[in-house]
DNA sequence: CGCAGGTATCTCGACATCAAGATATCTCCG
DNA sequence: CGGAGATATCTTGATGTCGAGATACCTGCG
């Protein structure tokens, strides 16, 4: 089956035969994939009231174990957002009482963001709703494609996420 | 190599073991490779003075080749933004002197967004150099897998494409 | 022809993000 | 011990996006 992609590659061959515009196979689908992805997971948290920004700090504390409570430092390289987005972040989410800011008994510069009962509760009950919608996507591949795509996509995501960046 | 969603998807097999989070080796791969990607972007199109949202819509233009001219409405379905989004593009880069806009001679309700001259030039030189950029990030893959993850990821992203939504 | 419903674009207000800089605290070398 | 430079977080102002609604025009049925 053709996509958007499909269409845009031929346009610029048309276009521009000189140039070779291979890499936009790849690196173009990965934009509008993703762009696609964020209005389904859109949908997806509102059935649980949440915003995508919010399941992203609330599930990063969740992983992070028990307590469930990580400096906004740790929350900015996991959710690649500037530190005056997560500044913000954290204040709504303090004000919706589903985290609460603590000093960090070792380092007065910083803080410690800790999950409420309530974020955990809608943090686990969002990542399901997430997964069931998340699995029908996929069930356009075999489990083996499943594999082998995350593989590729691994390669080219490390040196983003080794290489300080 | 190990990178962040491997590190995620580890800890979510530690705090809800009761979770098949196999979906998320895809997904959230995307997700944050479409991120990094973003900031590349950004910095790739700074050598030329455009913004990532202006190198979209000028090439969206450019693609569809003399005169160079689209609806509005035409460039929402290529570029994924509400329609008072692209309004405000619209405005900006007329502002810019890069696009100019004519009334649809067929509709009266309609407009047509033509290139100008600079700003065809524009688009053609923010595209070689993000081609250049991307055939670097690229160089991780051989050119048999590239192809391979761009057949992947059409099958994903073609259920989107083609039914409206 | 005339009107109901659909379509194309624009307007407006709310909001989330970013970049750059401010402030307070830590670290480590001399 | 003292101070320079690094680090953690927050503040601020500008900007881009969205969603909902407004407006103008088109289309097709009766």
């Amino acid at each position: 089956m053709e996509d958007e992609v499909d269409r845009l590659v031929a346009a610029w061959r048309r276009e521009r035969p000189d140039l070779d515009v291979e890499p936009l196979e790849v690196l173009s689908r990965v934009s509008r994939l993703a762009r696609h992805l964020d209005r389904a997971r859109r949908t997806a948290f509102a059935e649980h009231g949440l915003e995508p920004w919010e399941f992203d700090v609330l599930t990063a504390l969740r992983r992070a174990g028990s307590p469930y409570q990580l400096s906004p430092g740790q929350l900015l390289t996991q959710t690649l957002v500037t530190s005056g987005t997560m500044t913000n972040r954290i204040d709504r989410l303090t004000g919706k009482g589903l985290v609460k800011r603590l000093p960090d008994p070792d380092d007065r510069r910083g803080v410690l963001v800790r999950l409420t009962d309530d974020g955990r509760d809608r943090a686990d009950q969002a990542l399901a709703g997430l997964l069931a919608h998340e699995r029908e996507l996929l069930a356009q591949l075999t489990s083996g494609q499943q594999t082998e795509l995350a593989a590729l996509l691994r390669l080219l995501v490390a040196p983003f996420d080794n290489i300080p960046g």
